[in-house]
DNA sequence: TAGATTGTTAATCGATTAACAATC
DNA sequence: TAGATTGTTAATCGATTAACAATC
């Protein structure tokens, strides 16, 4: 532990959301320069591979305390503890996957959260035929054992991969169980106790999103959009 | 050669993506209305279930025209068709989907793609063993097809799938064949010319996202959290 | 008419960008 | 020291909210 200027004088502000998301992707960013064994990097570098301006890197870093060095920028493998940290995903994060549909299904195996620390260790299902079904190392379980597991494997997040009748109610039964994050793919909207948090992702909405885009930019002129990158 | 430094000097304003997003809400909970067969809507009734203020609801409308009646509402039906004109999905848009992994399997079955108009048409994969398979009516296809089949079929979008190594390189590919967006799935940014569109979604940031949100109302207390719905 | 609700303007709020003294 | 780059303050920009005359 060194001399840390101020630790936190009630000074509890929490970032906004946009913040919080680009942070992901320094995260990110850092993790793959570190593995290229670099060792420091300035805000402007850091930026640039992800069309982000130096000083919205720097003030976004400094919403959660002084990382870098003037005249030499941030050292990576500090910056990466950082931040981790600051994000939470220093420790395994217990997942439910709830539905197991399609989606489901593609969550179960999907690379980017396990290599996250995020574990699903629970699947769930309404359905009388998928119950007791076999995968991995997990078995298919009824809505019914939701307290029961998610106290036993101490579940703190939920992938609600329902469908979108059903998805208010399941996520009642979620928070009910002890829930405190859902992550939500169905494709309407849920309403939470304010302590559970929320993070909704409609795809189909998103798809229309790049419809309008593309609408627009050929009404604009053959050769006339806004390039982005995510 | 082309004389038209600005092609329209009043009316092309394109409306800011927060609003565009807001509009795709709007319609599907306008259509969930008109199922009910609710005939005409206040600003205050249509964005109270999806949190949004009256005032919000109706500028947003008004970057797209005049829908509504002072002293009545908007007309549902109307308000969808205009609205479904605005976005961009009052006619059909044939997709490729690139990548057949497990996200790539599981958007092949996904219904909110297909309740609007998007229809996957074409299926690319690099992997030999993958190519040759059939689902549904269609043919996995290797990334050699593209040119002559994204033409055939008149595939203006497609839905990015592959791994993050791979995905600017493929996205290019996709660029030449003649794709003017790309709804891209890999958990890495992607550069493209100016006149292609481009939404992306980064599942593993967005969970960090949720997980940094429980962190985040946990250390605040047991039990204070800005509650927020999709 | 009285009540309801629009579209729009003005006021507020928040987020991004630029600029720069402080620091290595 | 000279050059580089930070954290932070001030300026700009954009988005949300409130207020209200106009309209049905």
């Amino acid at each position: 532990m060194s001399s840390n200027p101020k630790p936190e004088p009630a000074t509890v502000k929490l970032a906004p959301k946009a913040v919080v998301g680009r942070v992901c992707l320094y995260l990110r960013q850092l993790e793959l320069l570190h593995g290229q064994g670099e060792i420091t990097i300035s805000s402007a570098e850091l930026g640039a591979p992800l069309s982000i301006k130096n000083a919205q890197v720097r003030k976004d870093l400094a919403y959660f305390g002084q990382f870098g060095h003037p005249g030499i920028g941030y050292q990576i493998d500090d910056l990466i503890g950082a931040l981790r940290h600051v994000l939470g995903v220093d420790h395994e994060w217990p997942l439910a996957l709830v539905g197991f549909g399609n989606l489901g299904r593609a969550l179960l195996g999907y690379h980017g959260f396990r290599s996250r620390g995020f574990k699903i260790v629970a699947i769930f299902d309404a359905d009388p035929a998928k119950i007791g079904r076999k995968l991995d190392r997990l078995v298919i379980e009824p809505l019914e054992s939701l307290l029961q597991v998610v106290a036993a494997r101490q579940i703190t997040l939920a992938l609600l991969c329902v469908p979108a009748e059903v998805a208010q109610s399941v996520a009642d039964r979620l928070v009910a169980a002890g829930i405190v994050g859902i992550f939500n793919f169905a494709p309407t909207p849920i309403h939470l106790p304010e302590h559970v948090s929320l993070i909704g992702v409609d795809l189909g909405a998103q798809l229309e999103n790049l419809a309008y885009k593309v609408e627009k930019s050929r009404e604009l002129a053959p050769g006339a959009s806004q390039a982005s990158s995510y």
